[in-house]
DNA sequence: CGACGATTTGAAATCAGTCAAGAGCAGTGG
DNA sequence: CCACTGCTCTTGACTGATTTCAAATCGTCG
């Protein structure tokens, strides 16, 4: 088997073996997957609604966002992709893109035929399974989105946001501290939490004055995490991270 | 085979088998789905956060609705659901509960072990796909959901869910007007579009003033689908009715 | 008729939005 | 090295959509 850590796939990899459901024959099926290495510079749109995406990608690095635009000029962030993510697996199911998918960073991307991802989902039920768990997931998280976003005020949804951040960043293994790199502007923070830039700004000051966070640039630290997850209502128990 | 039509499983195999991609032996698979029929009354809970579900439901009959409720009491509706919706096919595959599905009005039930579902998905890839979908299309609804709730008005957002509502409804066939039941009260609307019941009444009244809707009771009858759904920002790809 | 839940209406309060201007910070180029 | 540019962040004053609180009306069912 070839070396997970230098494999493009290896974080989907890592991902999809995660509930160690996948035999050594599922994990090579995985690694076997076709695909091409495929860079985009920061903003660049890798899905646009409406396309017919004739491949699914996996973020080998970099960051990057699910959003839709309303016809009042609104646009909604659904969902921040790190590295390992499968950020439009989905595609390979549904065929029209029903929403847009930007890179946030600089990323690089493997991109795996459709018809590949299809072919083993039908011919290996381990993956098929696995590959239906992320997108399930998928869904949770926007679940819990929505209830963030409908149902929580300002500095609640905002700690919500930075809670789920800390804890995914910590899940892949890359940073164990509570602090990172929040690549987003105030106004995408404001287009994911449903608020103005403005408003997310007053509220990371009230944060930050109220001695839950830390700030500087782009750069968040959780300062206290218990005060921080209990004012954001947050419970991990959607991002499913303990393999249930 | 069995007929259809008397078949439990009949809403379910139409919706699965709408891509057209599902064989004779792929459809008699479905409808030998092992099931018990299960009724709840209006109100009652159908699955609890945290829950462990041995079955993955599909509504044979009636109105059922998926919500969280938050940490400050606030309750979020994700979804309503229709006769043949698979309201949990994703705990076969999840383990734990994430969310409650409760029904909205008396509802009958074909309540299928959760082990069924995943051994026809892998023994079956052309069942497993079109449950995939089916999963899938509902991620696409919880993300259109999250648009209305954080980036519409109270007025396009109630346009919205009514706009959803008549063509999920005229997609089961049964109804083809634009005149329906819809089976929530003003608190239970407020929580599925992040609004309060006093301000949902408000808004109601006003699209009627406008001349959009007529409604008498539960009854709503659009009297204007091109305005609403135009108010709506109602633009109905998202559903993937069209089996694309 | 009486009771209960749901709907409707009104008035006051508030959270977040809008508009607008200034400050900070990198990168660029002279 | 510094001025310039562009973008993001910060701040203030004002506005407004929605919430809150509370009371009245309606409809249905026993």
């Amino acid at each position: 088997m070839l070396q997970p850590a230098e494999h493009p796939l290896a974080a989907l990899l890592q991902r999809l073996g995660r509930r160690g459901t996948l035999t050594a024959a599922d994990q090579q099926a995985v690694l076997d997957l076709p695909q091409k290495l495929a860079k985009f510079r920061a903003n660049d749109f890798i899905v646009r609604e409406d396309d017919t995406p004739k491949h699914s990608c996996v973020l080998v690095s970099g960051f990057a966002y699910r959003h839709k635009i309303a016809g009042n000029g609104g646009r909604q962030i659904f969902s921040i992709h790190l590295r390992g993510d499968a950020i439009d697996i989905h595609n390979a199911v549904l065929h029209r893109a029903d929403h847009n998918v930007q890179a946030l960073t600089d990323v690089e991307l493997a991109m795996i035929p459709v018809g590949a991802v299809r072919d083993i989902a039908a011919s290996n039920p381990n993956v098929g399974l696995a590959l239906w768990y992320e997108t399930l997931i998928d869904s949770a998280i926007f679940r819990e989105w929505t209830l963030n976003v409908g149902r929580r005020d300002a500095r609640a949804r905002t700690a919500h946001l930075l809670c789920e951040f800390a804890l995914r960043l910590k899940a892949l293994g890359t940073n164990g501290t509570n602090e990172y790199e929040l690549p987003m502007t105030q106004d995408q923070l404001g287009d994911a939490l449903a608020l103005t830039s403005v408003h997310v700004n007053r509220t990371l000051m009230t944060l930050e004055n109220e001695g839950l966070i830390e700030r500087s640039r782009r750069s968040v630290k959780i300062t206290d995490y218990a005060r921080l997850a209990m004012l954001g209502d947050f419970d991990p128990a959607y991002l499913h991270l303990d393999t249930d």
